[in-house]
DNA sequence: TAGCTTCCATACGGTTCCGTATGTATAATA
DNA sequence: TATTATACATACGGAACCGTATGGAAGCTA
């Protein structure tokens, strides 16, 4: 419950809404992300809602608009946090977003994408900003453009196959072995 | 449009049901799978439906069935199909599975298995199987349990991020650029 | 303190869907 | 040809939800 403290307390904002929507969306997916159901977990009426919203879609695009925000901050912030050699970068980079679980929400928001044009497209764009920025840590350590673009793909899909499947292991052995998994994609491949 | 030709010819079996209620899980997620926009779909009325099956519950359990299966016999026909060195086979069934997108289901299913217990055992029952038989693959090219686990991992979550994210290149670059990919997660670390 | 604004409650009509009950046409069977 | 089983249609009650309309409390404003 993000937002039910405040219930005696205060009146609630639009971004206690936002909130609590995403709360959901995290939880349940976007289909649940209802008014009334909202409303209830909230500890208010919907008469709320709909002062503070138009309508449900515009619940929506406060919704995706938020994640964006939240994602492209986190690529900037990758940018200026790591630092020391290019392998180094990398390594930390992948460390960082495993072991911190940046990307916990994208699963959510990628299914939400699948039927809905708007959010597709800001999915992309994520998408590409992360890609782009992976790209340059493997031009950085010294690939040309077409194998960092091979093997930042090949990255980005680890790591969102991670955020994606169920079955993993502890969070231990997971950031042990990453590093070796990092090590195997920045190994250039021996020419014959 | 599944099973809506034979509209006049025949009636309508449990299977057909099953099948429509796939596409659209396929098309539209789980949460779209309602009888009476179904039997719409089916050009029947939901009369139809309540003879074969007793409830939604019943529909939804058909359907994880239906894919639990059409899932294991795809890596046991995997097993069978491949032949030639070890290298060979991982990098066909690499080849395999992108191309003729074996996975396509697996986000709708895995974001069905979010909100549901059952559903997520089946797929992490899926995800097992899978796990070892890429492991199988690993370990006859030569390396050892550790790394082979390793390794099948990385190259099954980097599956799954090919299948979960929309960003793709088109198919053509993707396959040629698959064997590279293959190449790097199979080449042994040079050690120092 | 009267009036205005902000924020939420309440009440209502309408839609979509679930599940049940029951009617009906067609085909199989005896 | 009468009977029965099969497969669906039709009609209904009920729930959950959307969005609107309107009422009211509480605080600020003159």
């Amino acid at each position: 419950m993000l937002a039910t403290s405040d219930k005696k307390n205060k009146q609630l904002s639009r971004e206690s809404w936002v909130l609590a929507a995403f709360d959901t969306l995290y939880k349940d997916g976007i289909d649940a992300v209802r008014i009334e159901p909202l409303a209830k977990k909230m500890n208010v009426t919907k008469g709320s809602f709909y002062w503070h919203f138009k309508n449900r879609t515009e619940l929506h695009d406060a919704l995706l608009e938020y994640w964006e925000k939240e994602m492209t901050q986190s690529v900037l912030d990758a940018a200026n946090e790591f630092h020391g050699s290019p392998k180094q970068r990398l390594i930390n980079t992948l460390r960082d977003i495993i072991g911190n679980e940046r990307t916990k929400y994208d699963p959510f928001v990628r299914n939400w994408a699948r039927n809905d044009t708007k959010v597709r497209k800001v999915v992309e764009y994520i998408d590409k900003i992360r890609l782009s920025f992976l790209h340059g840590l493997f031009i950085d350590i010294g690939f040309d453009k077409q194998e960092a673009e091979i093997r930042s793909r090949l990255m980005y899909y680890y790591i969102c196959g991670e955020c994606t499947v169920s079955v993993k292991e502890p969070m231990t052995k997971r950031m042990k072995r990453l590093d070796i998994k990092a090590e195997i994609m920045m190994q250039p491949l021996a020419r014959k």
